[in-house]
DNA sequence: GAGTGGTCTAGACCACAAA
DNA sequence: TTGTGGTCTAGACCACTCC
């Protein structure tokens, strides 16, 4: 970072992406932790030897992807798995007549076991087919109501010890993140309309046949691997997704 | 914005914001339309007596707001509605097979009349009940399938002389915004699972309770004004909608 | 070679929070 | 009062495009 790097080849990166690649690096090496607070910019700038614009547009760009929490006079944090946050960033389901800010549904534990990996599944998390997993089932629900059932789906390899837990709480985010230093930085989800089958009419309490939201979710941590995949078949009557296009 | 604006109202803005809001207002007035390149960064900065550093974050703001692009070597243009960026922007259906990029879908009018506008379009446009507004019903296919149906509402006020035209493009932002200088900046959407009835069965090719993926999108202009209701009915067999969350 | 946006620097002042 | 991030400025050099 000293070097002015005289680069003119074509993997050229400009000084602020190296910065903001080593300050991932201490993300992900666990040097600084969620709710931490980092050295000012000044002393960024003066240990990377690069100025303090140049780190701070490194924090700026973090900040937009909800990796930091910058707060003026106080400083720059490790931003925290929080409800309310992660709530708001992947939790993308609202009540059709409310426009208040929804709480964090409520879970209800129906399997949680290991198994292989069968196609889909390592395809979806870069695993060869057979590899071991965790696989946890539960329903979720608002105000007391089953509004979906949700799979998760997570390498055995990434979290060691799984089986010791005795419960799995309500934001798993957060239990990734605490036991496991594994952050989620990124989601992508593909939707598609499906029709109830007998299970998810039980759980659901709702007839076979009738129409769910089908969510499939990767989710990705700070290096851009896939540690979960999550499918979720949500009912929608009273219901809706949210996305904003621009 | 000569003036430093000694701003201590709680209404304060930053003066970047402000010279974005003058530039929005270009945009508005049409003083600079799409496709047309802005001032240099220089230039503008003169115009406005601030900074060249300040103007600069107002285009990237405005840039990442895909209002504007900017070409390194040939300066910064008012962004176009063309195929390929409305489609990238504001469709998010995709075939589950091909990760290609998808072509813009084909459209089949179904019916194309002025009707006045029911609880729910004024509510989400912004008008009152009763009044006037066009409304576009079409089929959309893709590779010749019939993939979704597609009702379009939108206020006959904001449109003079709609009807005049004598066919309705397959990209209705494009013709909105050369024909009438309105910019689609923003949609929000809401997606539910829901049931086709005999209508979608007949023109998606479908069994009257097939689960289609129903789009209410509400798309706004430069000036975050509704100006069109869409409400999509998708058959999602073979496709998906895609939302990245971070 | 001239002009554009892209990057990087250095320094000033302000608003805010905490001691 | 001190230290932080937020804003604004001024100027330098680079990479790219076009003439």
């Amino acid at each position: 970072m000293a070097a002015p790097e005289n680069d003119t080849s074509i993997g050229f990166k400009p000084l602020y992406a190296q910065v903001k690649d080593q300050l991932i690096r201490r993300l992900v090496d666990r040097t600084w932790q969620p709710g931490m607070g980092l050295p000012s910019e000044q002393e960024l700038a003066r240990q990377l030897s690069v100025s303090q614009g140049t780190v701070r547009k490194a924090l700026d760009a973090m900040t937009a992807e909800n990796l930091l929490v910058r707060r003026q006079g106080r400083g720059t944090f490790v931003a925290e798995p929080e409800d309310s946050r992660i709530l708001f960033q992947f939790f993308r389901l609202a009540a059709d007549d409310t426009d208040a800010a929804d709480m964090f549904p409520d879970s209800k534990l129906l399997d949680w076991s290991q198994a292989e990996a069968d196609g889909a599944q390592a395809k979806a998390l870069s695993l060869s087919v057979g590899a071991p997993v965790w696989r946890i089932e539960r329903i979720r629900l608002l105000l007391g109501k089953p509004v979906l059932t949700e799979t998760i789906t997570i390498p055995a390899a990434a979290f060691p010890g799984f089986e010791e837990l005795d419960e799995i709480p309500n934001n798993v985010y957060r239990l990734y993140s605490v036991r496991w230093g594994v952050t989620i930085a990124k989601a992508d989800e593909k939707l598609k309309a499906v029709a109830a089958d007998a299970d998810d009419a039980r759980h659901l309490n709702c007839k076979a046949g009738e129409p769910l939201l089908s969510v499939t979710r990767i989710a990705s941590d700070l290096e851009e691997r896939p540690v979960e995949l999550r499918i979720s078949r949500c009912l929608t009557r009273d219901m809706h997704y949210t996305a904003s296009l621009r």
